[in-house]
DNA sequence: TTTGAGTTGTTATACCATAACAAAATTATA
DNA sequence: TATAATTTTGTTATGGTATAACAACTCAAA
């Protein structure tokens, strides 16, 4: 199970960090570079501060809230920028589209193939990406029995994340004994 | 595992049904009647043929596509029509919204709790709901291992389907065998 | 140094979805 | 059966998501 650390503890959506979240940025931004580089893709400018901008939200970026910022830095501000930039990050697996959002996610395992799978909790909106190969098994092999040849996979959960869940609880218990 | 019948046999959009899929819609919009009946909910008019129409196509149905036909047929043409008849829909479990296409499916299982699950091919567009217990099983397991408290799944699977794999298989032979 | 591939700029448009409020229809209640 | 309360539908406007099409630019290779 792989979380965005930063969404551990956070309730608001400018809660500040509780840990040094450039780590996971560069992280990130390294390991493009070492895969454009191999794959001899060209991490351009807009992308590659995409890339970066994507992952300093800490929740799942809407394509035109990314224009914006692009656009704030001095970036084309027209919309095919930044969905040129998404096509480039999707394809080479660097960041993931949580479809049920129509939002953008930083990937953080981009340096080995895997399935995005997302916990996205209904309150907070944070949302963590895990990975579960049973699940993964599981599927290839129920498609499979239908003769489906699996290719992608798009497992979006949502529900209560255990922040929000004890927010609740607490809320209640309070609510109950005045 | 649930089929839309008529996605069996078909590779073109326009297919001959080779089925009578009038069964499926006239079980689909009974089965609809009595749900609505014992919830004393109300499926008037334009939610019966929004139903009715969703069940017609072949395919997840965009809601602009649902809302021409409703057009067509001397109903309102401006969006919160659809939207509303959709709405309705979704709440009562009598249609899926398949996040990853923006549309919507009838439901084979309006009947009873379930959630549902995708098969979408990437050739046809063809798509089969399908009914897993035990992936439903280990995913609650899985985000209650994490205190997420699970209440809506998002599973949609994308890839060849039997029937356009084996035309590609076709089409390969003869073109190497050409 | 020109060719060619890839990338970006630009304009326009298509598609998906909801807000807000008025009007009509239906149901419940007096 | 009036009338009030509730739900549904009509209508206008707008916001949000995404792509088509073509021109201009960049950069590396021939």
């Amino acid at each position: 199970m792989t979380k965005q650390h930063s969404h551990q503890h956070g309730h608001d959506a400018d809660h500040v960090h509780d840990h040094n979240h450039n780590h996971c940025i560069d992280t990130a931004l390294a390991t493009a570079e070492t895969l454009c580089l191999e794959q001899g893709q060209r991490l351009t400018k807009v992308r590659r501060r995409a890339l970066e901008l994507i992952w300093e939200s800490h929740r799942p970026l809407g394509a035109y809230q990314l224009l914006a910022k692009l656009a704030e830095e001095g970036f084309n501000s027209a919309p095919p920028t930044v969905y040129r930039a998404l096509d480039f990050l999707l394809a080479a697996g660097l960041i993931h589209k949580v479809e049920s959002m129509n939002a953008y996610l930083g990937c953080a395992h981009a340096d080995r193939a895997h399935k995005g799978y997302f916990l996205i909790c209904d309150e907070c909106h944070n949302v963590m990406e895990f990975d579960y190969q049973d699940i993964h098994a599981a599927l290839i092999a129920k498609a499979a029995k239908q003769g489906f040849e699996l290719r992608a996979e798009t497992i979006e959960l949502t529900g209560l994340c255990a922040d929000c869940k004890a927010q609740a609880t607490d809320a209640h218990a309070v609510g109950t004994s005045a």
